[in-house]
DNA sequence: GGTAGTATGTTATAACATAACAGATAGTGC
DNA sequence: GCACTATCTGTTATGTTATAACATACTACC
């Protein structure tokens, strides 16, 4: 099966899954700072799911393998998880996916399907945004590009 | 005083509430929709805050005007307003802003300043997000472009 | 083993949002 | 006018997302 980079075609998810967290662990470990159970568990359930999930859904996971129970146990492991590139929020869904491409600096943008909610991390420059800031002499430090809609299996087919 | 059309500089504030109210009224009657008191007053505590607020905060003042008191009725009139096209969510903030440009058919792109909760709305084009999208036959029926980071008032200055 | 830094556990609550149904109001056709 | 319909508002109740604050535990270093 290949692999391919974005969320609405087939690939080899145990593979990506593997490399993601063995990747994250060696980025933790240059980085000085603690890959823990929880935070390791975070990143796992997120990357098998291979969906956006919220906070209360990685929570329950969390709960049944009695890795802890509380919001902030949670929100604690996803906020490490972001903070070191591994996971994206999608502020348009209160939730959070993998990132597709660990490893890079990148601004990530997503495309959302309203339908049966798949979200795909696009590649893309925000060009266009950093050129409006500064004319305006603001300073990005972050950028949030969402786009919602329907992915290609959503969209009513023409019936020839 | 000038009239601009962004957030981070100085304009002729009453006017603009008074034409963006005028515009909103003439635009409901031409689509044949209600503008009633609840909507009009909640898009008029936009315009004159001039910033995102949360509707909590607008439902706050139009509960001391006696125009409703549970969070129903903010949201009912704020989503009227977003389904119109005069007001934006913010979704990074959980916040509605009044539209800067009320009339024009756009999609809106906002730059948030993190010190001061400044929101600007800018105009910029979608199409490296378009491109993307078409890549994967994505169909984008509605996009969140917002940048944070920080106004020009916000800077720190450089002391010569 | 003291201590500084970091991580986790827990309580409690804040902040944001909507489902569901009851009542009021406005336009339409007769 | 009056019934009918659609739309809007009022209210109850609850669901969902998120964090402040403080206690405890672990780890590394000297």
């Amino acid at each position: 099966m290949k692999n391919t980079p974005l969320g609405f075609a087939a690939h080899d998810h145990s593979a990506c899954v593997k490399s993601a967290l063995t990747s994250a662990q060696a980025t933790c470990a240059a980085r000085g700072v603690q890959f823990t159970p929880v935070r390791q568990r975070s990143l796992e359930i997120l990357l098998e799911s291979h969906t956006a999930m919220g906070a209360y859904d990685v929570l329950a996971r969390l709960d049944a393998e009695g890795l802890g129970s509380k919001p902030p146990v949670a929100y604690r492991a996803l906020s490490f998880l972001v903070d070191q590139g591994f996971v994206h929020r999608i502020e348009r869904l209160n939730a959070f996916i993998a990132c597709a491409h660990p490893g890079d600096q990148h601004d990530p943008a997503f495309l959302i399907c309203r339908t049966c909610g798949t979200v795909a991390e696009a590649q893309i420059s925000s060009a266009a945004l950093g050129s409006s800031a500064a004319q305006n002499g603001f300073r990005i430090e972050q950028t949030v590009i969402e786009a919602q809609g329907l992915c290609p299996a959503c969209q009513p087919q023409v019936q020839p």
